[in-house]
DNA sequence: CTATGTTAGTGTCACTTGGACACTAACCTG
DNA sequence: CAGGTTAGTGTCCAAGTGACACTAACATAG
């Protein structure tokens, strides 16, 4: 197969559903746009891959440059490539996701009025292109990824108590979970450690904080 | 962000890791070949994409050059982008996966005199560019995927029996099953109906023959 | 026709897993 | 010190999973 000539070839872009948690809620990061197609319309943050660039290097830069963090968990998602999908031309998208623990973020009051912005999972607006999808394809990911991975720790901050981690599932998930059946699967799966300190929160019984063991690997598990 | 020029687009690609099960084994399409670079090495049947085509459609288009099928099931896999991985130019791999039913391949006696023939996967040698990785990628899906979607069925041909079944995921998996409680779990999922008819298939007593009940769709179960 | 070889087909029991369920402990506040 | 609030703990039952051995049906050879 000879390789084509320069004229015909598709554009090659990335977007990335930006996960955190943040006011009990699953919230996503989105961009409004400020030129047509769509413009006015909200839309996942996202980048023209360079010549010779990584596709997942620029996905990563694309992370930073929406939220200033770098060395989050992102994995690649879904390739897009309905030929109608930006209606100038052909454009492809590579959707990658990525968690952000909600405590590393500086979140500014003027988001908004800068085009940027948190929207929880049942308030997001129409978006532009096909980039709805991409968050419903990006949520079910994520919480199918609970069940066998050790993904959620990717929320939690350095140090958190169990009600933390629980209140994690029960926000991606969207249901309760049973306190004692939870706590007992967590400490079964040996991917957590007690740490001797304890936070006090208010006028109850102070919370046992916890760490989690390889807070940089994501592993399959069962 | 405004689309790039016409120049410095990277090409874009498909490859396809085509399945079947034939004499026991699992085995995958291979395509020798006849150009520089990787001359003479054997790589996965691809395509270069269309300017207006779809992704998808032109992996299809693939399977079915390569097979002479259509209708088979077929999965995106992952998209390779390293900027290295072809050593002419930038080329992006949007890399698939099929599965073919073994009793609807006619198969060729002087296939590898055309270079093309069907591997078993302990005996794939070297292949081009970083086809191996995706082969290696769509056997672990593969492999994750018999435990929890219907995704073995698409192997059968319309009529075949529990024995017949068993061999398949013991091939995939790499690993013998115990006969009653795969039956029994086959049995379970109410996906497979038996028909009245046997197969008599040697000195000993005959097989009933069983029908996938939604030959065309692949569930996730449980 | 009988014996033998070969594959098809079937049930039980022990163990593990997952889910339902209610109370005590520790702290703060008024 | 009483009341409010969150943290923390164990049991039981049901369902699922995995180990295990024998009979059934056919063809062939003697």
């Amino acid at each position: 197969m000879p390789l084509p000539t320069e004229t015909g070839r598709p554009v090659l872009t990335t977007n990335v559903v930006v996960f955190t948690l943040r006011d009990e809620q699953l919230k996503l990061l989105l961009i409004r746009r400020r030129n047509p197609p769509f413009q006015g319309f909200w839309s996942l943050p996202g980048g023209v891959v360079g010549t010779d660039e990584d596709v997942e290097a620029n996905a990563m830069r694309t992370l930073e440059d929406g939220t200033g963090l770098s060395g989050v968990y992102l994995e690649q998602l879904y390739t897009f490539s309905d030929p109608q999908r930006d209606p100038r031309e052909r454009v492809i998208s590579v959707a990658y996701y990525a968690l952000v623990p909600s405590k590393r973020l500086r979140l500014r009051t003027d988001e908004d009025s800068e085009g940027v912005g948190w929207f929880s999972l049942n308030e997001v607006p129409e978006l532009a292109f096909d980039h709805g999808q991409m968050v419903e394809t990006a949520h079910q990911r994520l919480a199918a990824k609970l069940d066998y991975s050790t993904i959620a720790f990717q929320f939690m901050p350095e140090r958190f108590t169990l009600s933390d981690l629980q209140n994690v599932f029960q926000i991606i998930l969207n249901r309760e979970l049973d306190k004692r059946n939870f706590r007992k699967r967590m400490c079964a799966m040996d991917q957590i450690r007690q740490t001797s300190e304890v936070r006090k929160n208010g006028s109850h019984r102070p919370a046992r904080l916890y760490r989690v063991n390889n807070p940089h690997e994501v592993q399959i598990i069962k």
